[in-house]
DNA sequence: TATAGCATCGTCAACGTACACGGAAACCTG
DNA sequence: CAGGTTTCCGTGTACGTTGACGATGCTATA
């Protein structure tokens, strides 16, 4: 008398059949009668029925779901973030019988059709990765998709592709808050410049096209005086703030579009313009705690490098293992890092067990 | 002839044990020679042998993990996000076998010693609460961890006691980037007031103290003329804060300490100085988006409690099922809201399947 | 010497799912 | 109607871990 099974027991008892039966109902396999599969599946909906999860991982751990990550392997700054945020959330879809396959690249765009071809050779379900070449990637996500492949995007898109989503905070919105920011920092009729990576980045420039709407909207007679491109180089990057500092004396902000700010802190100290200067960076990294600490970064925009990684893998896991949609897209919001709440960003840490870092072992495994 | 078995079983193979001697050694049970202990730890080591999550998952789902959460039931502010992201992350645990057991108060701080008493007599083995009574709450608490039932606190603290872990925004650390986006909002010498709830709260009064360290940091010469205690209450926010505008006409800025900033913004409406005067909020919800379209919101100081919820159920199921260790402390960083990025925040949709905190779900939220 | 107690270890049955195998009808084909 | 095929469904085993229970040998006390 004591039903107290779970799960598809619990079904098979209502229905009077057996667990083999009600398996077939629930994965739509075929023989089995198309009433009972109505049957079973009426009962399922009836008492709420979720499958474990851990055991389907249990039961199919020799088989496996594996998902191939393809993204740069550069160090120091946002990507080495994106990977551990993906590392970590790794580590716990790990309990759900889920395993990566890693192809990193060297940076941004170069040799990532290759890996992604490696990738779908090797038989993943499931692929992330950054879109660095965004057209060149495009028939390789689309063959993948219709091959049932599951593409997601991670912090650069390939828009006109048939991914199945992408995890990013929107670059224009990244402007914009850059530029709203801007423009409550600096006093109306203010003037103010833009130092850009490359504008033939599509991020790169949408995220000044933000900044150049935003701006002018929070700050009455505010106006933007040149958008320097600084080539992602730091000696170029130096050079061309230090020039438009000596040009434009009474510039009262800076808006560094890219990771790479510290040539333009450099400059501003070279002026002796620290700190009177309001300067708008984006990412973080701990080499630019310093210049938060003298006052010559005002803020920065955060794009949540770890958060991105998670929320890749958690979506990608959830689909692949229980088949839930994937949201068209999802935006992040940018955090705002100033030297107050600079501490509490990851970036700032050594590198140590922080709670979401730590690892999955039983301490026996010491 | 084929060994193959994996893990425990692995391990007793080449140990010639039991899997059941195996099991004690890695967990530190008794009823095992020191010395055999010490042989099985070192094969483990030496093959590289990590547990399989999803087997203890299975195994112990008969015993049934149970984590009672005790958080106030007020709706339309901060604690149904707080509320929603507990319920998010325990939809995903529940597959690992944990489950809830919900003992709401009214509101915080009131009649939260008994909805405690009744968790730990119902038996679960953990205890999510928001510890409105700290004082109240000490002696209960420690008495809890006495008995091994972890109690984690999620948004407001019992410092004193012997709580396993806190999540929260640390409320000094919020006042203070409240005081630092205010400083350089406002130009130098700018006079600014403070709206506070209850300053008997401690968590007010440390954010109006961060707040008054901060400002005047970021602020030459800038001063905070008064602060005020609104008490919560709508009416007297509004004549308390309506008052004072008149009283200061050259005020600058104001910071809204509480939830509680709408008789605020009207009352800044009244006067004609929204907009005119540069206010800092604190929370989201639905009914302040007008007031940033408008521009009397100049930002808002957002404490995330749908991610708060989450952690706290994540940190808990992780220690539960996996004997992962708490962190002392898990502080949070407070994220900016601005007109700009007003939507991205999930306070700002209809309830829907929106996945979590700060993101935006394309199209098919519908 | 019997027996109780203890330390040490093995055995076994769960947990819920997936899948292979096999059995029993019903249905066809010549 | 013998034979084979198809449709439908039950049974059994495996996945790796946990915990209750039992077995063994050894020591101390009567």
């Amino acid at each position: 008398m004591k039903s107290e099974r779970r799960g598809i027991h619990r079904i098979a008892e209502l229905a009077n059949v057996s667990i083999g039966t009600v398996d077939r109902a629930l994965h739509g396999r075929n023989g089995i009668k198309e009433s009972t599969r109505h049957r079973i599946l009426q009962i399922a909906r009836q008492i709420g029925y979720t499958p474990n999860l851990a055991a389907r991982a249990l039961s199919v751990s020799k088989s496996g779901v594996r998902i191939g990550v393809c993204i740069p392997r550069e160090i120091r700054f946002f990507y080495d973030q994106l990977w551990s945020g993906v590392l970590d959330e790794a580590r716990r879809v790990a309990q759900l019988g889920v395993e990566l396959l890693n192809r990193p690249v060297p940076s941004l765009g170069v040799g990532d059709t290759e890996a992604f071809e490696e990738l779908v050779e090797s038989g993943v379900q499931g692929i992330i990765l950054t879109a660095g070449d965004p057209e060149g990637l495009k028939p390789l996500i689309d063959s993948a998709e219709e091959k049932g492949i599951h593409v997601v995007c991670v912090s650069t898109d390939s828009p006109e592709s048939r991914r199945s989503t992408v995890i990013c905070v929107e670059p224009r919105l990244n402007g914009c808050l850059a530029g709203e920011l801007m423009g409550k920092f600096v006093p109306p009729g203010s003037k103010v410049a833009v130092i850009a990576g490359m504008l033939s980045a599509e991020d790169h420039r949408r995220k000044t096209d933000g900044f150049s709407e935003a701006f002018p909207r929070h700050c009455p007679g505010g106006t933007i005086v040149t958008v320097i491109e600084g080539h992602e180089d730091e000696d170029e990057s130096f050079q061309k703030t230090f020039d438009l500092l000596g040009r434009v004396p009474a510039l009262a902000g800076l808006y560094v579009n890219t990771v790479n700010c510290l040539p333009v802190c450099r400059a501003l100290g070279a002026h002796g313009l620290a700190g009177k200067v309001k300067l708008i960076t984006t990412d973080l990294f701990a080499d630019m705690a310093p210049y938060f600490h003298k006052g010559t970064i005002t803020a920065s925009i955060y794009q949540q490098p770890h958060r991105q990684g998670q929320t890749a893998v958690r979506l990608m896991a959830d689909h692949l293992t229980n088949k839930i949609p994937f949201p068209p897209t999802v935006h992040l919001s940018p955090g705002v890092v100033m030297s107050t709440n600079l501490t509490l960003f990851r970036e700032m840490r050594i590198p140590d067990f922080s709670f979401d870092d730590s690892v999955l072992l039983g301490r026996a495994a010491l």
